[in-house]
RNA sequence: CGCGGGGUGGAGCAAUCUGGAAGCUCGUCGGGCUCAUAACCCGGAGGUUGCCGGUUCGAAUCCGGCCCCCGCAACCA
């Protein structure tokens, strides 16, 4: 990679809540280090990204806060770039998808596909809900399953037994918005890009870039099924209008119009200007994308699919920087109202960002998904980062402030200390042209690990070796140089010690020997990961008991007795439990009201197998507002005291089931 | 038979494409050093590479079958 133009571009995290530690690390972070990588080597580089604020999702959670999808998005938005902050992500333009820019250019080269035969339409039936009067996704239709007859069928799936489904094949679908609205399917017409049209260009394209591992299996496999068109119009009220004629109250698919930003926000930051044109015309460009693997067809395929059907010659993706996964502990995916996981704002509160940078990137997921742990983090940050790398740092500098009067033996320094920098330099190179943030993090590792083993060997101390000192620091230079993008803080903290305030690449092979240094001690502290656990851990208890969003203060203020009065508590008895396939920490419980029996689905897995649930006597609130979840209604909730783990509350002597609770 | 990834000493990973003495980091045990943030260095113990079968002079690696874990499909990259 040899261009005079670099430009990278994250993924772009969804406005409907913040990101967590996989988001940052696969997309965000990664996509920084590009950038501080490109610039310490004097290319040209421009990074950008934003907040993707429209879609269901949005709409959908702005509904639940009963706010609107800008206010949402707008919140968010504002949380997301303080996060930014706190783990030292730098953008040229960290947009979002509602500036006007982007608004205009969607739309215009939206209207250049369709002038150009790419855009298509098909009118089909989709499902619709009387009560919300508006059309709805999929996934937020619940019916019988026509197959196996499971009554929580999503409108896409069904969880029971794993079909996929068409919406129009549920019986009697049902509204999730409004939790039971009756759904009928009325025709509307959607206005899709011609992916088949575009089959041959990609099929070009894809192989033109000689895509790796998870992106060349991910993209392929799309391409083997053969692409079909695929709609690029929604039925929902919150996002970008469709320019066509027809398509009045018609929105873009927030997948049709997020990946267009990367353009927009080019034009965005040159304000008015034709520089933007430089990243995205003629061949003097290399462009990086970073994101998570579940984003891989939208980048290999879509996007550059919206690129080439606009015929306006733009330059398509070089490089897709794919992730696999990170994962939370035991290996689920981060899931906010599960409370697993961990968030950045909460991640940043807990430790310092240029910390967790060093964290998530020695981890980086490349090759396979990986699990977050608390022993990988101790490992990292204490024994890695600290004890490795910044106590051979330390050791040297201070060695030379101390028996050399800060002045660096004027003598040539040892050779094999220049041999294995080489090499490592050779070895870091190379792991970053193949997106390998890791791997190459790991080169620096290992010259740490290789520095203080030589320190020790030669024992400068004893033998007043000059040469070995020489080289020592100039091993520290570099690793330190190589470290500016993974650490940027803390590398530039030495930088400055030895003298190089403004560091560039080339200062890799500026000599030391002679010099005076900084008399400055550059120490990181040690964490205390059972302190951070500890906080972590009741953050999340906290926010995993109460549905009830934003638990502003530690008491929850005084409610009337009237309104205490309107929630139906009673006693049932657990008459079946079992889990719910595919969910770590959920059961599906059948409740004896006397009266009646209710289902449930409860989130206590973690406490509670479902065998020793059978036969209890619980509270539960019974008229609170019915809830699908994974596809089974639950009716009740049960009341559980959240401590050391979960306790569930019942009477303390054996009632009838269905008393009054109060 | 939905698609994809993975199973290698206690933990996390490398080597698998291109078969040829099973390697690294951490932990553990023992020793050393004292320039450095109780850091750092050296040595030992610990694996029949998920299971079964096949190909081969030789299999972690190639082929076939099976078992298990994870992700995608819900507010997720």
């Amino acid at each position: 990679m040899d261009k005079p133009k670099v430009l990278v571009c994250s993924a772009w995290p969804y406005a409907s809540g913040v990101p967590h530690l996989g988001n940052l690390v696969s997309s965000l972070l990664s996509g920084d280090v590009f950038t501080r990588y490109y610039r310490l080597r004097g290319t040209d580089v421009l990074y950008v990204s934003g907040s993707d604020a429209h879609g269901t999702r949005v709409e959908y959670e702005a509904q639940q806060e009963g706010i609107t999808p800008a206010a949402l998005a707008e919140r968010n938005h504002r949380r997301i770039v303080e996060i930014l902050e706190g783990f030292g992500i730098e953008f040229d333009n960290y947009t979002t998808t509602e500036n006007e820019t982007h608004k205009r250019f969607v739309r215009d080269i939206y209207l250049q596909m369709e002038a150009n035969g790419y855009i298509c339409t098909k009118v089909e039936q989709r499902a619709y809900c009387r009560a919300c009067e508006k059309f709805l996704a999929d996934r937020f239709i619940t019916g019988t399953c026509p197959k196996c007859g499971s009554p929580d069928a999503l409108g896409n799936q069904c969880d029971n037994c794993g079909s996929i489904l068409e919406p129009e094949e549920l019986i009697e679908p049902r509204c999730n918005f409004c939790s039971g609205g009756e759904v009928e399917f009325r025709e509307t017409k959607h206005w899709y890009l011609d992916l088949a049209k575009l089959s041959d260009p990609l099929e070009a394209y894809v192989a033109s870039r000689g895509f790796q591992g998870n992106v060349h299996r991910y993209t392929q496999q799309m391409i083997d099924e053969g692409l079909r068109p695929r709609a690029m119009t929604r039925d929902i009220d919150w996002g970008i209008p469709a320019p066509f004629e027809g398509a009045e109250g018609k929105v873009f698919y927030v997948w049709g119009e997020a990946a267009l930003g990367y353009v927009s926000a080019v034009i965005e930051h040159f304000v008015g200007d034709e520089r933007w044109k430089d990243f995205w015309f003629g061949d003097d460009v290399h462009q990086i994308y970073t994101l998570g693997k579940d984003n891989i067809a939208f980048h290999t395929l879509i996007f550059p699919g919206q690129l080439i059907a606009s015929e306006q010659g733009y330059h398509l993706p070089d490089q897709i920087a794919a992730t696999e996964y990170l994962n939370w502990i035991g290996g689920g995916s981060f899931s906010k109202s599960r409370g697993v996981g961990l968030y950045g704002d909460d991640a940043l509160e807990v430790m310092d960002g240029e910390l967790w940078r060093f964290y998530m990137l020695y981890n980086r997921p490349e090759g396979r998904d990986t699990n977050f742990s608390w022993e990988e983090l101790e490992k990292a940050v204490n024994g890695v980062l600290i004890s490795n790398i910044a106590n051979l740092m330390n050791r040297v500098l201070s060695f030379v402030q101390t028996q050399y009067d800060r002045v660096v033996p004027d003598v040539t320094p040892d050779a094999e200390i220049a041999d294995r920098l080489r090499e490592g330099i050779g070895l870091y190179e190379r792991a970053v042209d193949e997106a390998l943030l890791g791997q190459a993090l790991r080169a620096v590792c290992d010259l740490a690990v290789f520095g203080n083993e030589y320190f020790q060997r030669k024992k400068p101390w004893e033998t007043s070796d000059g040469a070995a000192v020489a080289g020592a620091i100039e091993l520290v230079k570099g690793m330190a140089i190589l470290l500016l993008p993974y650490t940027p803080k803390f590398a530039a903290e030495i930088l400055a010690t030895l003298g190089f305030g403004d560091p560039t690449w080339d200062d890799l092979g500026v000599a030391l020997r002679g010099r005076s240094i900084g008399s400055d001690r550059v120490l990181l502290e040690r964490i205390d990961v059972d302190e951070i656990r500890e906080h972590v851990e009741n953050g999340q208890a906290e926010e995993g008991n109460g549905e009830d969003e934003e638990p502003t203060e530690t008491t929850k203020g005084t409610v009337p007795y009237s309104d205490f009065e309107k929630l139906d508590l009673r006693v049932g008895v657990i008459r079946s439990a079992e889990d719910v396939p595919g969910a770590d920490r959920l059961l599906h419980l059948s409740v004896d009201f006397g009266a009646e029996t209710r289902q449930c689905v409860a989130g206590i897995k973690g406490s509670y197998t479902a065998d020793a649930l059978v036969g209890k006597s619980v509270v539960a609130l019974l008229n609170l507002e019915p809830r699908t979840i994974r596809g089974l209604r639950s009716e009740c909730m049960l009341l559980a005291a959240q401590g050391d783990g979960l306790a569930i509350v019942g009477p303390d002597r054996p009632l009838e089931p269905g008393s009054p609770v109060s």
